[in-house]
DNA sequence: ATAGGGTTAG
C-alpha cells in the first residue's frame, strides 16, 4: 500500500484520502480515490494520467511523480507534461527519473519525446544528456535534429552542430527554416580561435538557393550572425535586402552598429526606425543598444533625449533598460546621475549592480567600487564573472594592488567563480600598470588556461607605460601570432622602442606594419557642443576655426613653458628634432577639442571631451595645466577610463 | 497529428 500527502493546493477536507480536482464549478465530486489498489486497475484508473497532468499543470512534478508508477499506461501527453514540469522546476534529478520511466515504457523511440527530452536536458545545462537521447532515437525527424542543433548551439558547442549538419545534408534531411536558424547561430557560438565566417556566408548561400530569404526571423540571424563577426557592411547589405523587417530586425542592425563601434550610425538608424516605420516601434531591446550608442559617443544632449523618449514610452521600469541608463550617464561623464537612476530602481539584480560598480571604476573610484560591491554581496546578490571584471578593473583604474589581489583570491574560495582570460587580464593590468610587471608575466605563466590576445595585450600595454622592451617583444611576439592584423600592437612595441631610442627597431616594427597593409589607428577627440557633435583628428581636417585653435595652442603652449611646462614628445614614432616633435604633440586631437571646448562654451560649464584612445602623456600634462588657468574643469574619457581635471590636478592622480 | 526560430544590460 501507499500513501500521499495532500496536497496543499487542492481543496481538500478534513479527510486527506480524497483527491479534489480543483474545478471552475468548484466540484467537490471526487475524481479518483486514491486508495484503490494501483496494482488492480480498475476504470478509475484511467485517470491517473489525468491526475498526473493537471499537477504538473500546478506545478506539483513531485506529486505527479509519485503518482506516475500507479498508471499502468501513461500516454505521450503525459510525458510530455512530466517533461515540461521538469524543465520549469530546473530539476535535472526528476528529468532524469522521468526519462527513465519513459524508457522502460518503450517510448524513448517516440521521436516527438525526444524532442522534448532533448530540450529538457538543454535548459537544464545537461548537453551530455541531450547528445545521449540525440544518439539513441532511431527516427530522426527534422525536429529531433533541430532540437539538438538548438541545444548544442546555447551550450556553446557551435562547431559540432555544424559537423552534425554536415552529417545531416550527407544524409539527405532537408533544412527547414529552423534548422537555418540555429546554424547560423552555431557559426557564431563556436569556442574554436578559427573564425567560422566562410561557413556561415556558406549556408548563406544555401538559404539564397532555397529561397528562404524573404523570412524575417532567417534574414534577421543573418543580420546578427553578420553583427557578431563584425562585418558591418555585409549585415548592413542583408538588412537592406530584407522585404519585410519588424521591430527585431530593426534592433537587431542598429545593435550591430552599436556594438561595432559605429555608434553614430545606430543612433541615425534609431531615427531612420523612429520616423519610416510605424509598424516597427522601439522597445526596451532597441533602448538598450540605442543607449550603448549615446554611451559610447559619450553624448549626454542625446542620452538625455533618448532618457526622456524611454519615459514616454515606458520603458523606465526595465532592469535591462534602467541598467543600461546608469552606464550610460556614467559613461558620458555624469557619475552621480548614474547614481540617481541606480538608487531609483525599485528592484535589482547583478547586472544593475555590475553597472554601478563598472561607472565607479571608471572614473576612478576604486575604493567606491570595491565598497559597492560588497554591499552587493551583502544584499544577497551572488557576484558574476563580470562583476569580477568590474571590480577588479576598478582596482587597475586607482591602483589597488593589494585589494585587487584579495578579491582575485577571493574569486574561486568564496564565490565558487573559476578565473577567466578577462580576469586574469585584469590582474595582469593591475599588476603591469603598478610596475610589478615580473608579477605579472608570473601570473601569465601560472594560468592553467591559454593567456590569449586580451592577457598579452595587458602585458604590452603595461610595458608600454613603464617602458620594458624585454618583456614587451616577448609579449608582442604572441600577439603578432594571435591577432597579426591588429595594428595597436605594432604601435605599442614601435612606441616602447621610440622611448628606448631604439630607432632601428622602430623601424623594423613600421615596416612590419606596411608590410600587412595596416595602418596607425587615427587618434580622434570630440565633443558635444549646442546638441552637436564635433570631432577632432590630428591631421587638418575642414573646420572654420582650425586656426584659431592652432593659435590658441601656440599661445598656451608658450605661456605654460614659462611656468616649467616641458613638452613630452615620446609619442612620436619619428626621429625628429625636438621642435618639429613639438609641433606634433600640440596638434594632437585631444588638444584641438580643449581648444574648441575653450572657445565654444561658457565659462563655469565642464568641458567634456572623449578620445578613442589612451590620452598621451603630453596631453595629461597641458590639460592639467589648462584647467588650472583657464579655471575651468575638464572632462576627458579615454578608451580606459575618465580624466578629470581641475586647478591643475588630474583625478587619475597621473596613474593611468 | 503534435513541437520550435531572430534583437537586449556589465
Amino acid at each position: 500500500m501507499w500513501a500521499l500527502h495532500t496536497p496543499h493546493n487542492f481543496q481538500s477536507s478534513s479527510a486527506s484520502t480524497h483527491f479534489r480536482f480543483p474545478t471552475r464549478t468548484s466540484s467537490r465530486q471526487p475524481i479518483c480515490s486514491l486508495t484503490l489498489n494501483p496494482s488492480n486497475p480498475t476504470k478509475t484508473d484511467a485517470n491517473y494520467n489525468q491526475l498526473i497532468q493537471s499537477l504538473c499543470k500546478q506545478g506539483s512534478l513531485k506529486r505527479a511523480l509519485q503518482v506516475l508508477p500507479h498508471e499502468p499506461d501513461p500516454t505521450q501527453h503525459t510525458y510530455e507534461l512530466l517533461i515540461l514540469s521538469c524543465s520549469r522546476l530546473n530539476s535535472l534529478s526528476d528529468g532524469l527519473d522521468v526519462h527513465r520511466h519513459l524508457a522502460d515504457a518503450g517510448f524513448d523511440q517516440d521521436p516527438f519525446l525526444a524532442t522534448k527530452l532533448i530540450n529538457m536536458y538543454s535548459e537544464l545545462d545537461s548537453i551530455d544528456n541531450a547528445r545521449k537521447v540525440f544518439d539513441r532515437t532511431h527516427k530522426r525527424t527534422i525536429y529531433v535534429w533541430n532540437a539538438l542543433f538548438r541545444a548544442l548551439t546555447l551550450a556553446g558547442y557551435g562547431q559540432e552542430v555544424l559537423d552534425l549538419y554536415h552529417q545531416m545534408n550527407q544524409i539527405g534531411i532537408p533544412s527547414d527554416r529552423f534548422t537555418y536558424t540555429y546554424v547560423l547561430k552555431a557559426c557564431v557560438a563556436s569556442e574554436s580561435l578559427v573564425s567560422l565566417i566562410h561557413k556561415g556566408k556558406e549556408i548563406h548561400a544555401h538559404i539564397l538557393r532555397h529561397g528562404y530569404d524573404a523570412l524575417v526571423h532567417i534574414m534577421t540571424t543573418l543580420v546578427d550572425m553578420y553583427a557578431r563577426f563584425g562585418c558591418v557592411s555585409y549585415a548592413g547589405c542583408v538588412f537592406d535586402s530584407m522585404p519585410v523587417r519588424n521591430v527585431v530586425s530593426w534592433s537587431a542592425m542598429i545593435a550591430c552598429y552599436a556594438k561595432n563601434g559605429r555608434p553614430f550610425e545606430a543612433l541615425e538608424l534609431f531615427r531612420e526606425m523612429i520616423l519610416e516605420t510605424h509598424d516597427s516601434i522601439p522597445n526596451s531591446v532597441t533602448m538598450v543598444s540605442v543607449l550603448q550608442a549615446c554611451a559610447a559617443l559619450a553624448a549626454l544632449e542625446q542620452g538625455k533625449l533618448i532618457h526622456g523618449y524611454i519615459l514616454r514610452r515606458g520603458l523606465d521600469s526595465i532592469l535591462p533598460v534602467i541598467s543600461a541608463l546608469v552606464t550610460m550617464y556614467a559613461r558620458c561623464g555624469k557619475l552621480e546621475l548614474g547614481q540617481l537612476v541606480f538608487d531609483q530602481m525599485e528592484k535589482r539584480d547583478v547586472v544593475s549592480w555590475n553597472s554601478l560598480i563598472s561607472s565607479y571604476g571608471i572614473h576612478g573610484f576604486g575604493k567606491r567600487a570595491i565598497q559597492i560591491f560588497k554591499e552587493m554581496v551583502s544584499h544577497g546578490v551572488s557576484p558574476s564573472h563580470v562583476s569580477f571584471v568590474s571590480v577588479l578593473g576598478a582596482c587597475s583604474h586607482a591602483g589597488l594592488v593589494e585589494e585587487g589581489k584579495m578579491l582575485f583570491a577571493s574569486m574561486v574560495k568564496e564565490h565558487g567563480i573559476y578565473p577567466s582570460v578577462e580576469h586574469y587580464a585584469c590582474m595582469v593590468d593591475l599588476l603591469g600598470r603598478a610596475n610589478q610587471l615580473d608579477e605579472a608575466a608570473r601570473i601569465i605563466e601560472e594560468m592553467r588556461i591559454e593567456p590569449g590576445q586580451k592577457v598579452w595585450g595587458s602585458l604590452l600595454g603595461s610595458c608600454r607605460i613603464h617602458c620594458n622592451v624585454e618583456l614587451a617583444e616577448r609579449a608582442s611576439r604572441r600577439l603578432f601570432e594571435l591577432e597579426p592584423m591588429n595594428a595597436g600592437n605594432y604601435v605599442l612595441l614601435a612606441d616602447i622602442y621610440a622611448e628606448a631610442n631604439m630607432w632601428d627597431e622602430v623601424k623594423r616594427v613600421k615596416k612590419l606594419l606596411d608590410a600587412r597593409g595596416l595602418q596607425k589607428i587615427q587618434g580622434r577627440s570630440w565633443i558635444e557642443a549646442k546638441r552637436k557633435i564635433y570631432s577632432f583628428t590630428s591631421v587638418d581636417e575642414p573646420n572654420p576655426q582650425m586656426e584659431q585653435l592652432h593659435a590658441l595652442l601656440v599661445r598656451l603652449s608658450t605661456e605654460m613653458k614659462e611656468r616649467g611646462y616641458m613638452p613630452q614628445t615620446k609619442a612620436v614614432l619619428y626621429d625628429l628634432e625636438p621642435e618639429e616633435k613639438e609641433r606634433i604633440v600640440l596638434g594632437h586631437s585631444e588638444k584641438l577639442a580643449v581648444a574648441f571646448g575653450l572657445i565654444n562654451t561658457s565659462r563655469g560649464e565642464t568641458i567634456r571631451i572623449t578620445k578613442n584612445l589612451r590620452l598621451c602623456e603630453d596631453c595629461h600634462s597641458v590639460t592639467k595645466f589648462i584647467s588650472k588657468f583657464a579655471d575651468r574643469e575638464i572632462l576627458v574619457r579615454d578608451v580606459n577610463r575618465f580624466h578629470h581635471f581641475k586647478d591643475g590636478i588630474c583625478s587619475c592622480g597621473d596613474y593611468w
